[in-house]
DNA sequence: GGGGGCGACGACG
DNA sequence: TTCCACGTCGTCGCCCCC
């Protein structure tokens, strides 16, 4: 690799070891002098706080090595052997699983943000510009690569390595609407393609080339010719027999270039044999190292040569993909749904230590999240704080609530209390994020998920006569689609006096849909000393809904609340007193209701399932255990890493 | 021993 | 002058509990 090599004699110079993620190459790099590169980057980066985590990061990576290399010299003769069969087994399975069937292309657009900034302001036409501001850069066009400036880099290194550069601001709306005219092309050769990003697709051509009666290689053109057509934008276009060979075989040829690698088996052994293995997509600056430095391997062969060790070393599924790379294998199929994951929302600003501040930001960000939640009619119960600290040590704190959530009352009100525990802390950074998707919810229109309220009304009496006989507490939380049980604020759920019931019950709920939920009206209905919370649209919803279940007697002087508080004081069922006011309290008081009712339910069934104790336990302490987290001494911190504390990523996109 | 949850980290555009 | 992003997904190790 180009950054290991020194122009400047036998004395190593300090930048020479000094590695960010931009200073290895990128298409349109070639001429680049790219000791200058390191050098201006690595003074202008020299004691600051980021150098200095850089550092920090560096030192851990080192010490990952050599725990490796210490681990390769144990190895025995008879271990390196039984693990060459292990290899050899493995590249036989995969090679069996080859398949030449499909034609897949990659079309990536050359330089795209600055490419489209450059379409709306001829002007900048032939002059070094970037698309981005002052703390980092986006994209940049070839002018500007030639003096090393390229995306992913901080604008101020960028204006040193060329003074004149342009920096346009980015303009997402602009891209998308390119990206879109793009993709209507893509469409005519693959109804089925799989768009990578605003600038990337995967097409499989198989199809079209079949039909037509012409090569993948004239498709290529054609199509790269159909985009310049439709947009002025040039790109660049790869084709190989599967996703992970077309990507690499996309940047050959950039900009404005294409390589057509054949559907077949030596073809590809040939390619892939001399291929650097930091051409590969999932093997990054890290992996990179420890392949080299660890075990001396530089390209695809090297990798297949080593698969003992790698096998040795690695997990099954590291190794696997590993190999896989090795042999040229990749994805071939088209998934047929691909759904998303998780939310998440990210702010950087200037450090502070401020209270105040950082909770504003967390407030600004769940209002984000929130709302891009429900654009989506997405609802997760995995919350995720992400911070990065004034020294850049990133630090994620999650909580999984028993209730689905997409309301930006709810993040804030959880993330609070992730964020106090943290506190004080002086940050750079606040993220919050969603997971643990409710399935039902995601890929559905929200129109189609939103209940009406006959919808509501029907379900739910069905739902409430069907098990008003028997009291089954089970029977109704099945009816999820209209029936909420509102979980309390289970990070404070020491008040719960049976948390594994109160988890029972909720775990099997699924909330309204976010349209609905967000002028809802909370409501806690109380029958045969079970209570059940519901939520409408509106108050006469509630009323409505009490009065069509036609149960004993309700009261409530607080139209939203029909719990069961005799003259509005006193608990029906213990006699417990509880004011008017205490709205909080009511509810958890029915909370223990529920939970007791659940307790008994359950020990008359054996056939529903339990969620394991101890996530209620750590809900329940989840400060002290958050805490605990970041007291435990992690092996870095000791000095030594255990033998199996690799982290060596495997490709999602092989 | 397996599985869920958490936290850290790598990778990519 | 300015001083290192944002969003998403994946793997791994550890902890805890059953």
């Amino acid at each position: 690799m180009e950054k290991s090599e020194s122009t400047s004699g036998d004395t190593p110079q300090p930048w020479q070891s000094y590695h960010t993620v931009f200073t290895n190459a990128k298409a349109g790099m070639d001429g680049v002098d790219k000791e200058r590169v390191q050098r201006i980057v690595y003074e202008m980066s020299k004691g600051s706080k980021y150098f200095e985590n850089e550092e920090r990061k560096e030192a851990f990576t080192r010490r990952k090595l050599e725990s490796m290399r210490a681990q390769c010299a144990m190895l025995t003769a008879a271990d390196i052997s039984n693990n060459r069969t292990v290899a050899d087994r493995r590249i036989l399975e995969l090679e069996a699983t080859r398949d030449l069937t499909r034609i897949w292309l990659h079309v990536d657009m050359d330089a795209f943000y600055a490419a489209v900034e450059t379409l709306s302001n001829p002007m900048l036409k032939g002059k070094p510009m970037a698309v981005g501001g002052m703390s980092m850069i986006s994209t940049a066009n070839y002018e500007a690569r030639r003096f090393g400036v390229r995306a992913a880099m901080p604008g101020f290194i960028a204006r040193k390595l060329c003074p004149e550069l342009i920096f346009v601001p980015v303009d997402f709306k602009k891209y998308t609407y390119y990206s879109d005219l793009t993709r209507k092309v893509f469409q005519k050769y693959d109804p089925n393609f799989m768009a990578a990003s605003l600038d990337e697709a995967y097409l499989d051509i198989t199809n079209v080339c079949k039909q037509r009666g012409i090569t993948s290689g004239e498709i290529a053109e054609e199509l790269r010719t159909s985009v310049y057509e439709e947009t002025g934008l040039m790109c660049s276009a790869g084709v190989g027999p599967n996703r992970l060979l077309a990507k690499v075989c996309s940047d050959i040829n950039k900009p404005n270039g294409q390589f057509i690698l054949p559907n077949d088996r030596l073809a590809v052994m040939t390619f892939i044999s001399s291929l650097p293995i930091r051409k590969i997509g999932g093997i990054g600056k890290v992996t990179e190292h420890i392949l080299r430095d660890v075990f001396g391997i530089n390209t695809c062969e090297d990798m297949l040569q080593k698969g003992d060790f790698l096998c040795a070393l690695f997990s099954r599924s590291t190794a696997d993909f590993f190999l896989s790379v090795a042999l040229g294998l990749g994805k071939t199929e088209t998934p047929q749904v691909m759904l998303r994951k998780s939310i998440s929302n990210e702010r950087t600003f200037s450090a502070t230590d401020d209270e105040a501040f950082l909770h504003q930001k967390l407030s600004d960000l769940a209002e984000m999240l929130s709302s891009d939640m429900q654009k989506e009619g997405l609802l997760g119960r995995t919350l995720t704080l992400k911070l990065k600290t004034a020294s850049f040590e990133v630090r994620t704190r999650a909580v999984t609530l028993q209730k689905y959530i997409c309301s930006s009352e709810d993040i804030l009100k959880y993330a609070s209390k992730l964020l106090k525990d943290e506190l004080p802390v002086s940050l750079r950074l606040i993220g919050l994020r969603l997971s643990q998707f409710n399935t039902d919810m995601v890929g559905a229109p929200s129109e189609t998920r939103q209940k009406t309220l006959t919808d509501f009304l029907i379900s739910g009496v069905a739902n409430r006569k069907s098990t008003s006989d028997n009291s089954s507490l089970g029977s109704i939380v099945d009816s999820h689609e209209i029936c909420s049980y509102e979980d309390r604020d289970l990070l404070d759920g020491s008040h719960l006096p049976d948390l594994e019931d109160k988890h029972t019950i909720s775990n099997k709920v699924n909330s309204p849909h976010p349209k609905s939920r967000q002028n809802a009206v909370t409501g806690l209905l109380e029958a045969d000393s079970s209570s059940v919370e519901f939520r409408c649209n509106s108050l006469d919803e509630v009323n409505k809904r009490a009065n069509l279940l036609d149960d004993e007697a309700v009261s409530s002087s607080n139209q939203g609340e029909l719990l069961l508080w005799v003259n509005d004081y006193k608990c029906s069922l213990c006699g417990f007193e509880l004011p008017l006011g205490f709205v909080e309290e009511r509810q958890e008081h029915s909370d223990f209701h529920l939970a007791e009712r659940l307790q008994k339910e359950e020990s008359r069934s054996e056939t529903r399932t339990l969620m394991p104790r101890h996530r209620f336990s750590r809900k329940e302490n989840i400060g002290s255990q958050s805490k605990g987290k970041k007291q435990k001494i992690s092996p870095k911190d000791k000095g030594h890493i255990p033998i199996d504390m690799f982290f060596v990523k495997s490709c999602q996109n092989f």
